[in-house]
DNA sequence: CCGAATTTGTACGTATGTATA
DNA sequence: CTATACATACGTACAAATTCG
């Protein structure tokens, strides 16, 4: 059983040629070695200098194309994106496709929960701004008592979409949240991390601004307010991404050396 | 050789048969005809159906599969995954005729657009922006021809969307899309309002206004200059709605006095 | 439990078109 | 105009995983 042989480690069961050329690309890429504008080496270099078919070079590219590190220019080259920097495929790159999906459909929901908070602000009547406080209250409540606040804050971003009264952004919410990641603070995430103090504090500190903008009734705030909890909550996601990155590396690798 | 082929379609430069087949499954997808869960047909099957190599095949596949549509398995075929279009699909079926929903559906396509841009204005590569600028002088040349500008219009959205390297952005464009109102002149509305030269050359500027943003790169202009093309849209679907509601009103007058 | 058939995954070779330099 | 290099496409072969008799 131990059979070292053909070591075709449980969480890896593709060494994948075409997969080890987009490592070793992107390794490249992110080191800077070939800088933003400038042109890959040719596919025939490439094949020389892996030792692999044309095909597996061209689909490793086609990878890399298809997450927007590299540009192909036919007749011209492959050539190394210009505003990578900015862009999270940087670090998207990084993990395996389903990863990425999720964190594509969580910038949707993102775009979509900015706007329901400004709309909020200017359409939420008494009621449903007593059900967002009430959600945000729970939260407290349930952070005194150190219980698990997940649902509290899928109930005070639901109360914010249903204070719209567009009731399309309830059911948005609902399909993108059951999908992919309730926001934070859930599912196969809870690390202690997520479940910290600290990391709630934060997070309800985040939603008493966005609290405040509605009630105000400014809704350029409540819009900003929301990106700002949104986009922190995705660089939390991201952070937490990377952590598993390596904690499977390491896994892989006792997992070899055994 | 008086094979001129099926060169009917406007796209001027790549036909390319691997998107021609992307389209048609998931055009099937979308519409339904395969549900989640459910096995594509084998690669050989579909390689026969569609008259292409199975490199081809694989290629469309690979591309369905990472947008996060399909998930091969190797050894048992290629299977549709559950997917949020689909859940639209069946959400905005149940309402696909009333106007008020329609305006709520506007609604939150304004919210996912407005980000699209912002996203696109510091994503894009060299190609979107020549895609997206591309679209604009379409629109400008069918106008100058006096020809419908509605499919034009819907690709200049649609490549802003292309352009934020989400796909899901596109995906949900497409579907929203669908269901109601691209954006403006098309469908039930053929008015003469809507065909004006006047109406459109106002599209065409707003228009101008967020390709200058996304072409400078300001995330905060691009946005904006979105919302104001869509508030303004939203302000003249609504004048419109009214229009038809007068009219039906003078027309119950006229009968009745009959 | 085993093995054969099916189906996808990977790989290589080749040919032609087309844009760039 | 020519040469280079990428894009597209087809064909073939074998490997690996799954399914089912």
């Amino acid at each position: 059983m131990a059979s070292d042989m053909a070591t075709s480690l449980k969480v890896e069961r593709k060494p994948k040629l075409s997969e080890t050329v987009v490592a070793a690309i992107r390794k490249q890429l992110q080191a800077g070695e070939i800088q933003p504008g400038q042109k890959l080496p040719t596919e025939g270099q490439l094949t020389e200098t892996f030792g692999v078919s044309r095909t597996v070079i061209r689909e490793a590219l086609a990878k890399l194309a298809a997450d927007g590190l590299v540009e192909p220019r036919q007749g011209a080259g492959v050539f190394v994106t210009e505003h990578i920097s900015t862009m999270f495929g940087a670090l998207a790159a990084d993990m395996g496709s389903k990863d990425s999906i999720a964190l594509n459909v969580l910038e949707v929901r993102l775009a979509i929960e900015i706007e329901s908070a400004g709309l909020a602000a200017v359409r939420r009547n008494a009621a449903q701004e007593a059900g967002i406080q009430e959600a945000f209250f729970e939260f407290e409540r349930l952070l005194l008592n150190s219980e698990p606040t997940g649902p509290a804050d899928l109930a005070f971003h639901r109360a914010i979409a249903s204070a719209t009264n567009n009731p399309f952004y309830v059911e948005m919410l609902d399909v993108l949240g059951r999908r992919a990641i309730p926001c934070d603070v859930t599912s196969p995430w809870s690390t202690e991390l997520a479940q910290s103090d600290v990391y709630q504090r934060g997070l309800q500190r985040e939603h008493l601004v966005i609290l405040n903008a509605i009630t105000a009734g400014d809704a350029e705030a409540a819009r900003e307010a929301m990106r700002a909890h949104l986009t922190a909550s995705q660089q939390r996601y991201r952070e937490r991404l990377h952590a598993r990155q390596v904690f499977y590396a390491d896994s892989v690798k006792a997992a070899a050396t055994e």
